[in-house]
DNA sequence: CAGTGGTCTAGACCACGAA
DNA sequence: TCGTGGTCTAGACCACTGT
């Protein structure tokens, strides 16, 4: 065994896995886990943190520790509409979108290749499997190659909208997203219910037509454990076969 | 103030980003900065994991504490060998590979799509700036695809393999390559000295011929403040344009 | 109020790295 | 060997939540 805490860590692990302790249920107080477990106190939160850092329980102060209900990953599909991200994958999905007109500030005038200032429709766009958001993305595209269909004056909670918000514009001639990992601002924090602390997978989709002109910018971010993304030279089939 | 392990932290990194530790130094011993700031050493410790989990220090068992150099984003470019990721960003770094014939185990075999136990060729890169790691790789390659000349029986730390290493077997008629954030495993966290609670970018990369067999899967881990990956459907130069 | 988690102490002992 | 960080103890006291 390496440390006391981590075999600890381990064997509440396996209770949480194999469902011995359920999701949302309360775990043991840690001093009658640190008995049990025959450790001192600060012993058995090192264990509790390593589960924490995992994603699998939850500390509220005064309350308890709490096993965190397991969330399936959805799979982020590069390269334009392929799949839409949003929906394809996780057909009960819901999407609450949000869309405005706004004039463009300087981090995304420099996205867009645009002046500092200029007329851009924003649409902001929540995904939420039941209660719990599953990632929040933000579209922006010059004013002028927005129909005037797409926009809408209100939130809407619909699949409709959110796969016409996957073709917005003209056809791109050329797609680039850059990946990291990073953690959360605030207002993504807030809007995915995560901590501070935790960590984001943030994808930024930069669209280009056969001129260069920038058409569309996304600014995309997932709690770190809800998805992974997947990029492919060609499209593949489930058994990794290129399509035609 | 909150808690002094914070205000402690905070303290040390006024010293870090200001300059009045350099980087690469040493800081004092643990048990001289517990004295200094007059709390014990576990809190003392607490202050250290915050600066270690914003990457600004670096702990060595054994030796000490050391201030990171600034972070330097390598940029990850992804569909096969554009760019060689390992060298062509970073001219300055250093690239350390090892070299073995391995049974593959199970999961392994299943991303090569070969039966359990087949023989492989792994490759395993350190790539460092100066002597910070910036990230892991792992090539695992079927072993009849390897030319001989490619297979070093001992260490090396030098770009001529770096570079041979990203054409190691036919060109491939694909690549689909899987981005997630995740928490680093033991070794991981050790070989990139960071904190198992941090979070490291992950990079599967599986490379198919046009038969459909797969000749190379590379699995890669960068801590998330040392890289940023980019995926194109086309080669883009720096103004963004479609290149020919 | 009682019960919970959050912070902190002042030690002890172990594991690693360099001389 | 010595100095370093890593793990752990057996408490103390504080802060938050619900009754």
């Amino acid at each position: 065994m390496r440390s006391r805490h981590h075999d600890i860590a381990h064997d509440l692990r396996q209770q949480i896995t194999t469902g011995r302790i359920q999701p949302s249920e309360r775990l043991p107080s840690e001093a009658d886990l640190a008995d049990r477990y025959k450790v001192s106190t600060a012993t058995l939160r090192r264990a509790l943190a390593v589960l924490q850092s995992e994603g699998l329980i939850e500390k509220i102060h005064g309350k308890g520790n709490f096993v965190r209900r397991p969330h399936r990953k959805i799979m982020y599909v590069g390269g334009w509409g392929i799949l839409d991200p949003w929906t394809a994958a996780e057909p009960a999905m819901r999407v609450t979108i949000r869309s405005a007109t706004i004039q463009a500030p300087g981090h995304l005038a420099a996205l867009l290749k645009m002046s500092t200032g200029s007329p851009i429709a924003e649409l902001s766009c929540l995904s939420a499997d039941r209660e719990s958001p599953h990632g929040i993305a933000r579209t922006y595209v010059p004013r002028d190659l927005v129909s005037a269909g797409v926009l809408l004056d209100d939130d809407s909670t619909c699949r409709e909208t959110a796969t016409r918000f996957a073709h917005v514009g003209p056809p791109p001639a050329a797609v680039r997203e850059t990946v990291c990992a990073r953690l959360p601002a605030p207002a993504e924090a807030s809007a995915l219910r995560i901590s501070l602390g935790s960590v984001v997978l943030s994808i930024t989709r930069i669209a280009t037509d056969s001129a260069g002109r920038v058409v569309e910018a996304t600014l995309m971010a997932f709690p770190s454990d809800r998805v992974d993304a997947v990029f492919s030279t060609q499209q593949m089939n489930d058994e990794g076969q290129a399509q035609a």
